[in-house]
RNA sequence: GGGUGAUUAGCUCAGUUGGCUAGAGCAUCUCGUUUACACCGAGGGGGUCGGGGGUUCGAGUCCCUCAUCACCCACCA
């Protein structure tokens, strides 16, 4: 016995998949005539270690290629790490000022060098743990945002761009973070309700209202809705005096439709240098704006004697001033409205107006199906037009109305953590300056300019993450040849040419902003194509209790590396898609992995008892020649279970695949035709049905299959990983019914030998070749003490079919046995009347598919047949007892 | 303010285009050690599918409406 009692994943896995990787079985030949299968895997972040969540990408994607493998598709499965700029720069200058230091003290060179030295141990962690979860990836090709030719894709992106006019440089209102010292874009921005003082104040002729009056100072422009019939006697452009904080002001009057009437009085004042609203209202009225805060989140001179004060400190002070001048008319305590944080790290947004990065998504200058479009435009005809699917569709509205709202792309982040921005400056003497966009600065020196300088921002990691389908495919040697445009680096590439696009991409729904729909924006601009045909979002994995796993309670986070040892990463794996549709979020539970462990050890003990009954004729791809009704019975369901499980995987449906071979390999194999094959054994069948039920469950417990593939075999060099996907067996439809018959029988026949707490007793028949055929398997199953035919009548007789079989009963039995016949008896008349008024409608009858109606009528038959039966057994008991 | 999801057995959840008597895992109850597995086997109990209305021959599934919970987006000074 080559197969331990129980399985004991940690004894294997890792040799496993060693031996995977040194067959070289994951390695896609983008050459090879087969049909293509990609998928990109979303670079997790390189900041330390994976989570549940990552285990379940790796799961959900790990099933798809490994099932496309066993269709004898040609896989790339493509890994890599993001450099993940934010958290990562955060988490370096986190550790720079525990040393009592900061990024300035150390220099950019300095900083940079040891930010690498901490992603490169970070990388190497992740990658281990990532082949713990059994990622079947193409290691290989490994890539990493930062390596100098996703960088080239980087750099090219921005150029074209730029050249096109969909990148461009300007001071707009940007999200800034005095804490972390960089912009953010919109999709980073989170926020928070709070509840503060609201304070309504008087500005000349109005009342105004405020939450924050520390950005007031330079308030001098007062707007109202221009159909506003309370304010009609004021004039667009009008001004007035006022007294303000600091003194008389000029204020003047503008009109606009982004103020809402019924809003408190219905006027405000605007600080467009702080505000995205006002911002916008402003730019449309050409108005002036003015800084009231510094980049520190600190007051400016225009605060007078609360300049350099912090905003939350000098409030109370302004409005005890504004309550000297009798300007206060009401402070609300409990006004609550949002604020905005920063979703990494949680710092206050500040809005500021800030020259930086664009881009610009309503230039229509892309070319997309023989149009010129804006970035919009393609965003949302790709999905509407169907190129591209969203699986589950609902977040195709979702998709939508993001793009309904999306607003210029906030490109530059003032962090040293990334690709740094492609853009050079130079000024002459007299202060001007010149912009350059390209790889590298001109090398001309004109007379009066000074060197070129490198513009020291970077840019958003989502920027680059946009590229991941297509930038990994590029060839390393053409992206390093400078004179390769973007066309030739996608012609000479053969991984482009062989994956792009790829068929899916599968990840979280969190991300559909932030990723999906910006890969769909850049690649569809830069390559032609659309970067995947499928979107696949999977949900949140939340701690046990139904809430987030939060770094705020330790306690909720489960680590798979703590679990995998425990109980197998196919058990984990499993846990992570049973009973989990797409896009809803699950909850992690420790009963579900122990099931899942438990299933494995069935995989392993169905193979163990194969082993130990076969023996040296154990052997590998071997044509089943079915003999018994079993065999018969156990090709169909092995035949139509691999049918079943192939078409929802193909649709997506992992948990109902899974479902399927869960039940296919415990309920039918294991408890039916293990049980069956005691009685009588078929070496031929019994091979087939482990090769298949290993196949079957590979894609989902790579692991423990291919190690009871490999043990049994020690000796073979095929791996079960490269095996086909199980092709139909050839059985006979009739035996297989008869074993249905069979199963029918034997649980008829337990459910009364339970019920009447019967132990022994016989099973008599008449005219039944079924029965004849299969009497040991009968008897062995049913644990009855003969199965035996007779030609004699029936007897006292018990059943509860209308099959030509009966328990051969005393009297006493029967009269305990009576009141469950008339249970039975009356559920079954209930039945009747539902089925004989169904077909009794005519509409019915007319309407409903004909085979709906055959079956309607062939139920009632059936019922009809069993009805007859239990009054026939019933008369008969009354019968005997009078 | 706009949107999405959830509401199905004691618990956690599946249920593809509407179609047999609505399923799973866990829990629970009763039996059981039999050529693999107690990480096991056999059998049972448990649900008017959140409420109301509608469409249909037929609704857990489609439409309307209400309720509760969760989340997303926008953001109002």
């Amino acid at each position: 016995m080559k197969l331990s009692k129980t399985y004991e994943p940690n004894q294997y896995e890792e040799n496993i998949y060693a031996l995977w990787e040194r067959s070289e079985a994951f390695v896609a030949d983008p050459n090879s005539k087969k049909e293509k299968f990609s998928i990109s895997m979303p670079p997790p972040n390189e900041t330390g270690t994976l989570s549940l969540g990552h285990a379940l990408f790796i799961t959900l994607q790990d099933i798809m290629v490994r099932h496309a493998r066993q269709q004898g598709k040609d896989v790339l499965w493509l890994p890599g790490t993001d450099h993940a700029a934010l958290p990562v720069n955060a988490l370096i200058e986190k550790q720079l000022a525990e040393e009592g230091t900061d990024k300035h003290a150390i220099g950019r060179e300095e900083f940079l060098r040891r930010t690498r030295e901490f992603v490169g141990n970070s990388r190497d962690t992740m990658i281990g743990q990532m082949r713990a979860m059994g990622a079947s990836a193409d290691w290989t090709r490994l890539r990493y945002t930062l390596d100098p030719t996703l960088n080239r894709c980087v750099n090219e992106t921005f150029i074209k761009m730029h050249n096109d006019g969909l990148i461009y440089r300007g001071a707009r209102i940007v999200n800034w973070d005095p804490n972390l010292q960089t912009t953010i874009s919109d999709d980073e921005v989170e926020y928070t309700e709070e509840t503060t003082k609201f304070y309504t104040l008087k500005y000349g002729p109005f009342e105004i209202g405020t939450a924050r009056p520390e950005t007031k100072f330079g308030d001098k422009y007062v707007v109202m809705h221009p159909d506003d019939e309370r304010y009609a006697q004021y004039k667009h452009g009008d001004t007035f005096e006022a007294e303000w904080i600091n003194g008389p002001i000029t204020a003047t009057i503008i009109k606009d439709e982004a103020i809402d009437p019924s809003f408190g009085t219905g006027v405000m004042t605007i600080t467009p240098w702080h505000s995205h609203v006002d911002f916008e209202i402003a730019e449309r009225h050409n108005l002036d704006k003015t800084q009231i805060i510094d980049f520190d989140g600190k007051l400016l001179p225009i605060a007078a004697e609360f300049e350099g004060s912090n905003i939350s400190e000098a409030r109370e002070g302004i409005i005890k001033k504004l309550e000297a001048k009798g300007l206060v008319i009401k402070v609300d305590d409990n006004y609550v409205h949002n604020i905005a944080l920063n979703e990494r790290g949680k710092g206050v947004i500040e809005p500021q107006i800030k020259m930086q990065w664009w881009v610009d998504v309503n230039k229509p200058v892309v070319e997309w199906n023989g149009k010129k479009q804006t970035l919009k435009e393609v965003l949302q005809s790709v999905v509407r037009d169907g190129e591209i699917d969203i699986i589950p569709q609902r977040f195709e509205k979702t998709y939508f109305h993001w793009i309904d709202n999306l607003r210029d792309w906030c490109i530059s982040r003032q962090i040293w953590w990334g690709h740094r921005i492609p853009a050079w400056y130079r000024t002459d003497t007299n202060g001007t300056v010149e912009t350059y966009v390209g790889d590298t600065p001109p090398t001309d020196t004109s007379e009066g300019w000074n060197e070129w300088q490198q513009d020291p921002d970077t840019l958003d990691t989502w920027f680059s993450s946009a590229l991941w389908t297509w930038s990994t495919l590029i060839d390393p040697e053409v992206a390093a040849d400078p004179n390769a445009t973007l066309e030739e680096m996608f012609k000479r590439s053969p991984d482009f040419q062989a994956y792009h696009p790829t068929t899916v991409l599968e990840t979280g729904w969190d991300i559909l902003f932030f990723w999906v729909a910006r890969m769909i924006l850049s690649t569809t601009y830069v390559t032609g194509q659309v970067p995947f045909k499928d979107v696949y979002l999977h949900g949140m994995v939340r701690a046990e209790d139904g809430k987030k796993m939060s770094k705020s309670r330790p306690e909720s986070i489960v680590d798979p590396l703590t679990v995998i040892p425990e109980y197998g990463t196919d058990a984990l794996r499993m846990a992570l898609i049973m009973g989990v549709s797409p896009g809803n979020d699950q909850n992690w539970s420790k009963a579900k992995i122990e099931t899942n462990r438990n299933f494995c050890n069935k995989l392993w003990n169905i193979a163990r008892y194969i082993e130990g009954t076969l023996d040296d004729s154990l052997e590998r791809g071997v044509k089943p020649e079915p003999v018994s009704a079993a065999d018969h019975w156990v090709l169909k369901q092995l035949s139509d279970g691999a049918d079943t499980v192939a078409t929802h995987i193909a649709a997506y449906r992992f948990s109902e695949a899974y479902d399927v071979v869960y039940h296919l390999i415990w309920d039918e194999v294991a408890d039916w035709y293990v049980e069956a094959s005691k009685s009588a054994q078929n070496a031929s069948v019994m091979n087939y049905v482990l090769e298949s039920v290993l196949k079957l469950a590979h894609p989902i417990a790579p692991f423990v299959t291919e190690t009871i593939w490999q043990t049994l075999h020690p000796d073979s060099d095929t791996l079960l990983t490269l095996a086909p996907w199980p092709q139909a067996a050839k059985y006979d439809t009739e035996q297989a019914e008869a074993f249905e018959k069979i199963k029918t029988v034997v649980s008829e026949v337990r459910q009364i030998k339970t019920l009447l707490g019967i132990t022994g007793a016989s099973l008599f028949f008449t005219d039944a070749p079924f029965i004849e055929n299969n009497a040991e398997i009968i008897r062995k199953l049913t644990r009855l003490d003969t199965v035996r035919q007779v030609t004699d009548g029936k007897g006292l007789y018990l059943t509860q079919t209308t099959e030509s079989c009966w328990l051969d009963i005393d009297i006493e039995t029967a009269r305990e046995f009576t009141s469950k016949l008339e249970e039975k008896q009356a559920a079954a008349h209930k039945q009747i009347g539902l089925l004989n008024s169904r077909l009794g409608n005519a509409a019915y009858v007319d309407k409903a598919p004909k085979h709906l109606v055959d079956q309607t009528k062939q139920l009632l038959t059936d019922l009809q047949a069993e009805v007859a039966t239990i009054e026939e057994q019933l008369a008969q008991f009354k019968e005997l007892s009078s």
